[in-house]
DNA sequence: CTCTAATTGTTTACAGTGTTTACATTTTAT
DNA sequence: ATAAAATGTAAACACTGTAAACAATTAGAG
């Protein structure tokens, strides 16, 4: 049972959250302040210290909650596809992945930019991060599962130093094979890559406003090479 | 002629950008203060501002100079190999792009991270920027005058949008055809990908000590996509 | 050489930041 | 009703970037 108290401090922290984000989203990530924070709330800058206790705790809660509604997205869009359709859902998360980070820019570069000044990564964001990793790696899981990733497993090797590691993973939990998990981690290059090199406005000058049709051309051929999709879409 | 005074000057910013970097190196971009810079000089902070009109104005001069070293780098890295050695030059400027962050990556990051809070791009990095990603592009451009890019240029055709918005580069002097570019952009997204994922750790949980092998792996099927290496290396 | 002007630096000050300490107030539980 | 816990504020400290006023040094012209 949950006495006022506790209601009321809930959402005394949704409402420090929630201000902070605003503030992420008008200024970026790298001016998140206390101080201004505490203002917009109608209080002084010690008092959020009964919540948080310090600035570094608080952005550790924001890169949870991010992490957590990021993977939300992909995993939506990956669920309004149907799961025997492998192709459409490397595509779909693929999509998301990529607009998410151009519609939320300062929540990624929160996640995937340079963070806060000074701030030291908090072993507590650890499975939030890998939530969205494992999106990725449980549709290509599946795809292998089902036979259908037929390309660039088999043409090149991994060399045997990646191939013992990923195996170690394996003894460690890691629910995949070595081949899909090495893909995985390409694959989030890959679209890591140009999500990041757009928001950070390097592609702007070559690409003009064709953004989208160049991350659907690299999510197909990326799709081709793994051997999702062997004919036109 | 270089009179005295403009010797000191000279030395003077020298003397600021190289203890800049030094703290950059040490505490990371995102905690650079002029306060710290003049403390660790021997003067006080307003006198500064005799040799840079603001923060910014001093961020934007090492990016422009990080820039520079970053290129020149890679200009060395391409020029240790023969001209016509296409795969050679793409293999060692794909090397050097990594080797280089990982080297460096409190500079990587200040190049391709989120900068510093507040900081708003400056135009005059601009030319500095271009140099990095013209000796990718010079690369791939002098593979495919050579007819060394049978890869996957032809295999799937770009899309109308992508090849016109190309082509109207081309009419503004960019040098290389649209294939050529549209590649570049895509093996800058792979390698920055990596690289980035890389220096914010991400990657360490999978690879364990293998980041070596992976990169080089990576480049390996890159050069294979692209068709520069036909046969093992 | 002298005088003027430009350059370089310091001192002081202001507004902003994260954080700590001490204190007051409110709310809960006994 | 009383003791304890929770929540907030005020004041202070050590930082930050930056602006204004002032002093010292240096360069060039007459």
């Amino acid at each position: 049972m949950t006495t006022r108290r506790e209601r009321n401090r809930l959402s005394t922290i949704e409402e420090i959250k929630s201000t902070a984000w605003k503030q992420i989203g008008e200024l970026g990530a790298a001016s998140l302040s206390l101080r201004a924070i505490a203002r917009e709330m109608g209080m002084t800058a010690p008092g959020l210290y009964r919540y948080y206790a310090d600035r570094d705790a608080l952005v550790t809660a924001l890169l949870i909650d991010a992490f957590d509604s990021f993977s939300a997205a992909l995993e939506s869009a990956r669920d309004a596809c149907p799961a025997d359709d492998h192709a459409g859902r490397f595509f779909a998360i693929g999509r998301a992945y990529f607009q998410w980070g151009a519609a939320n820019p300062q929540k990624y570069l929160f996640l995937f930019g340079t963070p806060i000044s000074g701030y030291q990564f908090s072993g507590e964001v650890g499975p939030s991060a890998q939530r969205s990793f494992l999106v990725l790696q449980g549709v290509l899981g599946e795809a292998a599962a089902a036979g259908k990733l037929s390309g660039a497993v088999s043409t090149l090797g991994l060399p045997t130093s990646l191939q013992s590691q990923y195996e170690m993973l394996g003894q460690y939990g890691m629910p995949y094979t070595p081949e899909v998990t090495h893909l995985a981690l390409t694959v989030w290059a890959v679209i890591h890559g140009i999500t990041s090199l757009h928001l950070y406005n390097y592609l702007a000058g070559f690409l003009g406003g064709q953004m989208g049709a160049f991350i659907d051309h690299e999510l197909e051929k990326l799709s081709r090479q793994l051997g999702l999709s062997q004919e036109n879409p």
